[in-house]
DNA sequence: AATATGAACGCAAACGCTTGCGCAACAAGG
DNA sequence: CCTTGTTGCGCAAGCGTTTGCGTTCATATT
C-alpha cells in the first residue's frame, strides 16, 4: 500500500541501499543513477518511514520542547521561534506541554522522549531531579528561562539590568512608594523573580528609599494574579504611587485591577511591565523589552549546532541577549499629594 | 549501553515477547510474570524505543498538530488544550508551524507526518491541493477552523450567528455607519471571514441600512492589520461611528489607532471584537467570546475517539460550539451629532 | 600488459520492537 | 486414561531503514 524503499528500487533498477544513499545525498551514487532515483522516487511519492530509519540510524531528527504552558504568549512566540529554525533545518518539534502538575510527573516519570529525540529545549525551570532526568537522556540541552544549569545551553536576558531600568525609571520620575508584583519564588528553580527582586531591592537602597514589603505582592506571571495583586497593594494603608510588575501580563492585570478601582493610570498610578507583550502597545504600557522570539531562535540555532559538530562543543553556554526600556503612556510622575 | 527489550527479557528470564505483552498490558501473560517484569523493567529504567514499537506495529501513538501561527493568541490555546488531551491518553504531539508560506509549502511537498503520525489536527485551512495531501496519509483528520471539508471532522462556531449579534448589539445601540476589519478573503479557502462578513452585510439589511464599501477594510487578523485598517476607515470622508472587527487581535489594533487619532472609546467610536481574546478584559474589549480552549479539547476527543473505534466512525462529523456576546467597555451609542 | 586504485553499487546484518504461530503443561470432560 | 480445551510462554519472521564490507569494473600507474 505505502511506497517503501525497496518499491523505489525496484522501479529504478538499483538496490535498496542505493536508493538511501541516493537520496540523502551521500556519497558512492553517481549523478545520473541519483537522478533517477530521485525522480523515480518523486513519481512513487516516497518518503522514508521516519521510525524505520531512526531505528536503524538512532538519529531521530527530532527535538522535544517542553513548555509549562503554550497559550501563554511568551512561550508561544519562543516556540513559534523555535520551531521555525527547528523545521527549516530537517527536524521535527515535539511538543510537551506541561501546565498541569500531573502532566509534569507523567512526563518526567515516563520522560518519553526517550530514543526519540536528538534534542530538548526546555521552556520551563525543571528542579534538580526534573534536570538530572532530562541530562540522563545524553543529548544536548537548551533552555531559554532561568539561570544556568549544569549541561544547558541558557540563552536569556540580563534580567538585574530590565529591572533596573524599569525601577530606576520610576525613581527618576519622582516616585518614593514603589511597589512590586513578583512571581513566586516557589518550589521551582526559577531565578528570575528572585534576580528580579534583588535589583528592585538594591535600586530602592540606592535612591535611599526604604523598603517596605507591604509594598511586595505576588502576581503568579498571570492576568488574574497580577490583578488579585495590585488589588492588595491599593488595600495598604500608604497605596504604592508606581508599580513594577514582573512581566506585562500580570502588569495588564494591574491595569485591570486599577481601571476596576476607578483608579487613571498614569495620573493616579504609575506602571511599568517586563516583556513587551504583543499587546503592550495596544495598552499604551511602559516596559521592559526583551527579543523573546529572538531568544527562541538562538536557542534553537545553538542546540542544531551541537548537533552538528558534536565533541568539543562545551556543553554549557551562556548567550545573554539586549533589553531596553521602552517608554509609553503609563508611566509619569507622581501627582503633587492631593485627595486620594 | 542503554537499555533495550532483550535487557528485561534476560533480567526477568523471560523472552522478549513476555516482557512486550507484559509491559503493554496484553493478555498471555500470568499476573506473577508480569509483576515481575514490571518490577524489572522500572529498576532497569527501561523506556521502549518509539521508534522500534511504531515499526514493528504500524502505531506512533503520534498526532501532528499543524498551526499556521504558534504565537497567536486563538492558535496557541487551542493547541494547549489538544496536547492536554492528547498527553492525557499516552499520545504525543508533533507540532508543525506553518507561518512561512516556505515552511508551508516544504510540509505540504514532503509531508513529514508520513508514517509518522496516527492522526492530524489541523489548525489551518488547506486548500483542495493540501487538503488531498492530508487526506492521502490514511489518517484520521480535525479541525478547529472554517467550514466542513471532506474527511476532516470539523469542530467550530457559528460565525453568522456570532457575526449578528455582534452588529447588531452596534445597531441597537443606534449606530448606522457600521464598519467591518475583516481578514483576507485571500486564497486560503477559509470559510470564516465569508461567513462573518455575509452575516454582517445581512444584519444591515436587515436594518434598512445601506452597505457602504468603504466601511470595509482588511486588517489581516492581526493586531497591526487591525490597527491599518482602522486608519483607512478613519480616512474616508464619512468615517464609520462603531467597527466590529472580525477578531480580537484586529479590534486591539483598531483601539490603537483610535488612541493615534485622539479619538475616545466608545464615545467617539464603538468598538466590538470577536473571540474574547485573553486580554479583552483588559482594554475593556465588547466582543464575542467562543470557548477556544473547549474547540481544542473536543477536536482532540474526536481525533482519539475515531483512532479507538476505528471503521464505523463517520469520518465526517461536525460540532458547534455556543458563543455569546460579552458586553464591555468598548460599545455605547453613538454621540449626537457634534463636531468631529 | 599486468597491477594497483578508486568509484559505484549490491549484500546482508543490524536497529528494537510486535505478533502469528507452535508447543508445553495442566485442567476439565468423556 | 485419552481427548479436547485453556493458559502461558518462546520462536522467529517481519517492520523499513542504514551502513560496513565485498565485489565489479573502468581508469590510472608502472
Amino acid at each position: 500500500m505505502t511506497v517503501s524503499i525497496t518499491d523505489v528500487a525496484r522501479a529504478a533498477g538499483v538496490s535498496a541501499s542505493t536508493v538511501s544513499r541516493a537520496l540523502r545525498g551521500r556519497p558512492g551514487v553517481s549523478e545520473e543513477v541519483r537522478a533517477q532515483i530521485t525522480a523515480v522516487a518523486a513519481q512513487l511519492g516516497y518518503t522514508a518511514s521516519r521510525s524505520a530509519s531512526s531505528l536503524a540510524s538512532g538519529r531521530t531528527f527530532t527535538i522535544g520542547v517542553v513548555v509549562p504552558y503554550v497559550g501563554r504568549w511568551f512561550f508561544g512566540t519562543v516556540l513559534d521561534a523555535a520551531e521555525q529554525v527547528f523545521s527549516a533545518a530537517g527536524y521535527d518539534v515535539l511538543l510537551y506541554n506541561l501546565g498541569s502538575p500531573e502532566a509534569r510527573k507523567r512526563f518526567f516519570t515516563k520522560l518519553p522522549v526517550r530514543k526519540r529525540v536528538d534534542a530538548v529545549l526546555s521552556l520551563l525551570i525543571p528542579d534538580e531531579e526534573e534536570s538530572a532526568a532530562l541530562r540522563s537522556l545524553g543529548v544536548p540541552l537548551a533552555t531559554t528561562v532561568g539561570g544556568a544549569r549544569p549541561g544547558f545551553t541558557v540563552v536569556g536576558i540580563d534580567d538585574r539590568a530590565g529591572t533596573e531600568s524599569a525601577v530606576r525609571h520610576l525613581v527618576n520620575l519622582g516616585h518614593r512608594r514603589i511597589g512590586m508584583i513578583s512571581g513566586a519564588s516557589g518550589p521551582l528553580h526559577w531565578t528570575t523573580p528572585i534576580e528580579r527582586r534583588n535589583a528592585y531591592l538594591d535600586v530602592l537602597a540606592d535612591a535611599g528609599i526604604e523598603h517596605d514589603p507591604a509594598l511586595e505582592a505576588d502576581g503568579d506571571y498571570t492576568v488574574e494574579g497580577g490583578e488579585r495583586a495590585m488589588t492588595e497593594l491599593l488595600a495598604v494603608s500608604r497605596p504604592p504611587t508606581a508599580v513594577y510588575a514582573q512581566s506585562d501580563e500580570m502588569a495588564m492585570g494591574a491595569l485591570r485591577a486599577l481601571r476596576r478601582h476607578r483608579l487613571r493610570v498614569p495620573d493616579h498610578v504609575s506602571v511599568v511591565g517586563f516583556d513587551d507583550h504583543e499587546l503592550a502597545d495596544v495598552v499604551g504600557l511602559t516596559t521592559v523589552a526583551q527579543p523573546v522570539a529572538d531568544q527562541g531562535a538562538e536557542a534553537a540555532r545553538l542546540l542544531l549546532r551541537q548537533l552538528d559538530e558534536p565533541g568539543a562543543e562545551p556543553p554549557t553556554e551562556q548567550v545573554q541577549m539586549p533589553i531596553r526600556l521602552v517608554l509609553r503612556e503609563t508611566t509619569a510622575p507622581p501627582r503633587p499629594r492631593g485627595p486620594q
